[in-house]
Formats: C-alpha cells, structure tokens, sequence
DNA sequence: CAGCTTATTGCGAATTATTTGCAAATGGCA
DNA sequence: TGCCATTTGCAAATAATTCGCAATAAGCTG
C-alpha cells in the first residue's frame, strides 16, 4: 500500500480530509530524495499548484509527524533546519552525513544495541531512542574535490 | 591549569584582550552543571555584572568555540536552543538525556569506534566525527514521578 | 447534483534564538 | 596617564517556524 493509500485511510479514519495539498505534499515526500527541509518540499510542490502555501506544507509536515508517517531530523552542519525522514518514526535507523557534498547515508549497526544496553546497566536508566550521526566525507568526496550540494 | 588560565594564555598570545565579561563567562561555564545554554549562562553572569549584554555572550561562546574551548550541543527535546559543552571540542564523548529531568549524562563506549570503522569499511567514507544521543528516563526518573528541570 | 457543515487553507503577522552594525567604552602597552 | 585597537552595549536585522483568522472546499446528505 502507497503512503498516500496509508494516510487516505488514516486521515478518513479520524473524520479528516484528502485534500489536494496534502497528496501534493505525500508525493513530494516520495519522490525527493534524502531528507528534505520543508522548503524543499514547498518548492516540489510549488510546480504542481503555485498556489499552495509554505505554512500549509509546515503544517501538513507537523500532522504526519504525529501520526509518524514523517520523523523530524536535524544534523549539524545546518542545525536550525528541520529535515523530514519519510522512513516515518517507526523504522530506525542511523545516518551519515557528508561535509562536502551533503549527501545523507541511512545504515544500522547491531553495536547501538550493545551500547544501549550497556549505559541502560551501567545507569539503570532506560533508553527509548537512539540518535547515531557520523559526519565526514562519502567515498566520493575523499578523492574528487567535490561541489556542495543541498542545503 | 585552569580554563581561565588557559584561555588568557591564548588571547594574549593573539593580541587579544582578557575583560571582565570573558571572565565571568567563563567562570559560569566552568560552574554551570551540564550543558548551559547561553540564557542560562547570560543569567549566571548577570549577577555579577548586571550591564552585561546577552549579545557579548554569545559573542564570547562562539569565539570559545572557534579555539575549541566549548563545543555546541543540540538536543532534539529542545532542538533550536544551542547548549554549550565546556568539555570543548577535543574530548570526545556522547550523551544520555533524561526526557523528564532533562540531566544530562556523559558517557563513552569503544563500540562507537567499531560502528565507525564498520561503516568506514562499507562505504569507503572518511568519518570524522560521531555525534550519539541516547533519550530516555534516568534512574531516578524511572521510579519517580519528577519535575522536569532546566529547558 | 446542490447545499451544508466544518476541516483545511492562504495570508500576514508573531515568535524565538541568534547575529550584526556601529558608536561608545576600556584593556594593556608605551 | 594617554593612546588606540579590541570589545562591548544597544538596537535593529535575520531566519525558521508558528499562529490567528477569514475565506475556501472536502465529502456527506437529501
Ligand atoms: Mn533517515
Ligand atoms: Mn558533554
Ligand atoms: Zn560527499
Ligand atoms: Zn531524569
């Protein structure tokens, strides 16, 4: 089942709406790559319906945040700007961000889970939520001298 | 030596000067527990001296950041606000932050490096940095009902 | 299919954390 | 003590995101 089918069913679950925006918004999400700032995701849409408004993908973004169908993320090298993960919140993963070309890298690492448990024992706390990012240069970017990309 | 002793060291040696504000800030850095924002540092400071300007703050932390005297922090509970860490730049180490007191713990785990030198492998990348975060409930917290503290 | 109800949108203004320009103040050498 | 470049205080600018509200439009219902 599409994203779109998912939060059609969802939204029309809740008494909600399918409107035009908002399908405009959940194709955006698929097709961009990456993990794209909502200004991104107003400019994809933009060429579909010129009319549609940077506060409306905000808060269509904020919606499918709490029904987790988009998780929030922000990396350092451009920390004040919100990214959207469309993986939704449910499927965690960790990420590798390149300083030169911005490109983002999702892998998963079966060591977190040591490391959680190992500070869970050692603190007698519990972990709910793991944020891994490495920083550094793709493979690419180590040998060309390489132009930024993104933001 | 102590942070103040070495930081004039390295003013002076610029042309820079040592005032009374770069004093008193960094004597909050160096009493401030956990990772201070820069209101939480401009509010120590200003009992001292209450003309001090929340702009010469941030001023005097960003330049501590440039020689890595501090290092800025960003938790996603309260992800615009910059938290500075007077570890500085060179100690490397991750953090544990409580969802409901908001304390924060230092910690490390060799695991790290092997997730670094896994993932280096895999993709032929050069990681230069690994920011971890793990969220959840300290000991404390996880018996007890508590009042959040702090942002 | 037209009318109705109310969820959603567009718009502009507000908010919040941080930065910047500039004139006045001051650290530290002479 | 005086000089002058470095810093400061202040007020205004920035930038990302949010909010209030009147206008619009989904999606029943008849
Ligand atoms: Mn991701
Ligand atoms: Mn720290
Ligand atoms: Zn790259
Ligand atoms: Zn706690």
């Amino acid at each position: 089942m599409t994203l779109i089918q998912q939060v059609t069913e969802r939204v029309r679950g809740e008494g909600g709406r399918m409107t035009g925006q908002r399908r405009l918004i959940l194709e955006a999400l698929e097709n961009l790559s990456g993990h794209p700032t909502a200004e991104e995701i107003y400019a994809r849409v933009r060429k579909e319906d010129a009319e549609i408004n940077l506060s409306t993908v905000y808060r269509t973004l904020r919606w499918l945040e709490e029904s987790g169908f988009v998780a929030p993320r922000w990396f350092e090298d451009d920390h004040r700007r919100e990214r959207f993960d469309a993986a939704g919140s449910s499927d965690d993963h960790f990420h590798f961000r390149c300083r030169t070309c911005n490109q983002i890298i999702e892998f998963d690492d079966p060591n977190l889970e040591i490391v959680k448990q190992a500070f869970e024992t050692q603190y007698l706390a519990e972990v709910e939520n793991i944020t891994l990012v490495l920083y550094g240069l793709c493979a690419r970017c180590k040998i060309q001298p390489n132009q930024a990309q993104g933001a």
